[in-house]
DNA sequence: TACATAAATTAGGCATGCCTAACAAATCAA
DNA sequence: TTGATTTGTTAGGCATGCCTAATTTATGTA
């Protein structure tokens, strides 16, 4: 059994950059993640982030051949899973009972995810009564770092005519999320495609007998099922 | 006014030392609080803290003369109950939702007390039904500050055959906290002073009709009101 | 293949906050 | 009042984690 301790070991930084790069790994498919691409999505330079991962690499977390592509050893992964389930219990207890809205979540949730104790884990859990989904409608890990995964199809990908369900999205920032909330849209809208502009991507949609055209990089974070 | 973005400028560290020195100041009345003292209670050494109230008193947070007694500007005082009222409203949330017992709830809620996040305090205070007091008795100040200063007279200041309930409790550890417990002694008993040994200051005590003898040490960490 | 560009690492520095050892100031006692 | 003891500060170091600048390695294109 790997060493269970090295869990409660890690600091708060260590723990960002394990859960920035399992985001970055997820994304990514079978593309290379590199250096420079974790340093751009957490807002540090390269240089930190190769000393950082030299450090980590020792400790099993991270692995990666010099200037190679970097990836997460299993103790890496199953740290980021937790730390993501700890995201999104927060996410929903902050959303369900202390009245925050959707686009308020996630700051908290950043500072709330790095408290130590499993038994107040386990506890929020129970409390919120084991939900299956944070406020942004992504799924929430079960104690075991087990999910599913889901068929991740954008609104960019259907086309005219198509009608469907908005499950997740997938940018978790303030202006993006109050946009979605100010154009009357929310978890389980309903939406259907009218047109897609050739020339830039944007796509016309209709919802709630309203008629807007929206950006490629809307429909890009916003993923929905087909009805 | 003061500076207000200095309540969320503060690290971890630096509000730990505010914390400790105010519970320090309180106990110690007109009496001199130290470098040493604030040591010992932090756990580290005068080294590190003369350094540390270096930085803070440029900050405007402590106030001292050098090689003087040590003392909380009103910034200072005013961010350290800030601090404990977070500490005490989390400890609380901890014992009436999450199901921890009252010796489990100070190590966690000295991490979720360095949350930064104003509209979390408010509607977990709010959630809670405003409690008055926390798990272990103590008073929990308000949203500005203000707190009642209750007479503090322990198990120690009373006389063979006084009776009194336990209203509070000093020490926070854990092995103090589950002796308590084991004893079947919590908030709220009723208890009566049975004999009191000149020798070593141990007190024969009873309550529910058992009767054992505890130290000194015991009845200096237990705060009561007489009846 | 060779050169230009992009990506990653190393070198050197800085802030925070801890340490031990050495030193300075204050206090207590004879 | 002076010497011993206690208390507090400074000096020098270390770990973490960030930075910029310089360098090295990889990649893509002519
Ligand atoms: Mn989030
Ligand atoms: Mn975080
Ligand atoms: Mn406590
Ligand atoms: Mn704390």
């Amino acid at each position: 059994m790997p060493n269970k301790s090295i869990h409660t070991k890690l600091t708060k930084n260590e723990e960002d950059y394990l859960k920035a790069l399992f985001h970055l790994l997820s994304e990514a498919g079978d593309n290379k993640v590199g250096t420079n691409q974790l340093a751009e999505y957490m807002g540090i330079s390269p240089a930190s982030v190769s000393g950082m991962l030299k450090k980590m690499k020792t400790k099993d977390l991270v692995a990666s051949e010099r200037y190679g592509k970097l990836d997460l050893t299993e103790e890496g992964t199953a740290i980021a899973v937790q730390l993501i389930r700890k995201h999104r219990l927060w996410e929903t207890f902050l959303y369900t009972h202390m009245n925050f809205t959707w686009d308020e979540v996630h700051e908290v949730a950043e500072q709330l995810e790095h408290i130590k104790s499993t038994k107040l884990i386990a506890e929020l859990d129970k409390f919120l009564g084991h939900p299956k989904r944070d406020p942004h409608g992504a799924v929430i890990p079960n104690a075991e770092g087990e999910y599913q995964l889901l068929p991740k199809i954008t609104l960019a990908q259907l086309e005219a005519g198509d009608r469907c369900r908005l499950v997740s999205v997938k940018d978790s920032s303030v202006a993006f999320l109050q946009y979605v909330s100010r154009l009357g849209l929310a978890l389980s809208s309903e939406i259907q495609i009218r047109e897609i502009e050739a020339f830039d991507g944007s796509v016309t949609i209709s919802f709630d007998n309203k008629e807007i055209n929206v950006s490629k990089k809307f429909v890009d974070n916003v993923f929905v099922e087909k009805i």
